[in-house]
DNA sequence: CCTTAAAATGAAATTGAATTTCATTTTCAA
DNA sequence: TTGAAAATGAAATTCAATTTCATTTTAAGG
C-alpha cells in the first residue's frame, strides 16, 4: 500500500508551499502501483487509463517533482533512455542490465560501497552518490546467444 | 605520439572498405593529443583551428566511426553531456567525478572487477562491459565546501 | 462560505543535441 | 586515367526535454 508514501508526498508539497491536486495523487498512484524503470511514455500512457485527461506536460513535471523530493529516482542507462524509479526511503542498489533482452535486475553488495570509500580515500574525494551498472547477457539470454541477436 | 594509433586508424579504415582522408587524420590527430572527456563541441573548436573548412558533421561522424572501431569510447556521466575518449588497446577504467569543479579522475581497480564477476554469477550474468562512476568533492573543494557551491 | 493570490494544468511552441539528407567532391582500385 | 563507392559539409530533420502562456484550481484568510 501507498498510502505512507501518498502522506508523505501531501505532506512535503505543503511543506513547500505546493498544492495537492488531483492530477498529482493518480500520478503519484499510478508510479508507485507499476514497476520500476518505467519511462516517461509509459508511466503517461498508464496515467491516461486512469485519467484521460491528464497531460503529457503534468507527467513530466510531476516525476521531475518526486525526483526533487526525493520519492523517485531518475535513471539513465547506456541505451540512452530516461527513466524513473519509485526510491523509498533507505533503499539504495545498483543495476544488473540484459543486452539481449533487456531485463533490469537491482542488487546490494556492501563490498562495493567499501570498495569505493576506499577509492575515493585513495584521491581524496568525498563520495555523495555513484552509479554502477553492469551489462551482459541474463541467464535465459546467454543460453540462447548462438540465436538471432534481438539488435544489430 | 601518435604515429601507431594512426596506422592503426588507417589499417582498420582499409579493412573495412573505408577511405583515408586528410579530415579523418586531422580530427584523429587532434583527437588523440588532447586530455581526454571532451564533448564534440569542443573537438570540433580544436578541430577547425588546424583546418577551419571541417564540418561539424564530419567531426560527428568520425568520432562515431573511432568508437565503432574502438579508438574511442563515448562517455555519458551524470550531467548528460556525451564525451569521447581516446581508447589507446587494453584500457580500461572507471571515473571519479567532482561535482563542484567538475574534475574527472581515471582509476583503475582490480578487485572492482572480481567483485562485479562474483555479483553477476550470483544472478547468472554474462557480463561484457559495466559503468562505474564515483560522484562527490574532489580534495580541493572538499575544503571549500562551505564557500557558494558552483551549481544550484 | 467567499475571495483571491499563488500555484497547477495542458496544449502548443521552443530548444538543442543528435542524426539524416542530398548535392558535390574525393578517394582508390583496376 | 577512370568510374564506382565513399566522404564531405551545409542544411534540414528528428525527437525528447523543456518552456510558454492562457486558463483553471487550490487553499489560506477573512
Amino acid at each position: 500500500m501507498d498510502a505512507m508514501e501518498s502522506n508523505r508526498f501531501k505532506k512535503m508539497i505543503s511543506k513547500e508551499g505546493l498544492k495537492s491536486t488531483r492530477q498529482r495523487s493518480e500520478i503519484l498512484d499510478v508510479f508507485l502501483h507499476s514497476a520500476g524503470h518505467q519511462n516517461l511514455a509509459e508511466i503517461y500512457a498508464r496515467v491516461t487509463k486512469v485519467n484521460p485527461k491528464i497531460g503529457y506536460t503534468t507527467v513530466y513535471r510531476t516525476l521531475k517533482l518526486l525526483t526533487r523530493l526525493g520519492l523517485a529516482v531518475q535513471r539513465k542507462f547506456a541505451d540512452g533512455e530516461t527513466r524513473y524509479e519509485p526510491n523509498p526511503e533507505g533503499t539504495h542498489h545498483d543495476h544488473l542490465i540484459c543486452l539481449r533482452c533487456g531485463k533490469i535486475i537491482e542488487f546490494k553488495e556492501e563490498a562495493m560501497e567499501s570498495l569505493q570509500n576506499k577509492i575515493a580515500k585513495r584521491y581524496g574525494f568525498s563520495i555523495f552518490q555513484h552509479r554502477m551498472e553492469l551489462y551482459g547477457y541474463c541467464g535465459s539470454c546467454t543460453s540462447k546467444k548462438d540465436l538471432k541477436r534481438s539488435k544489430r
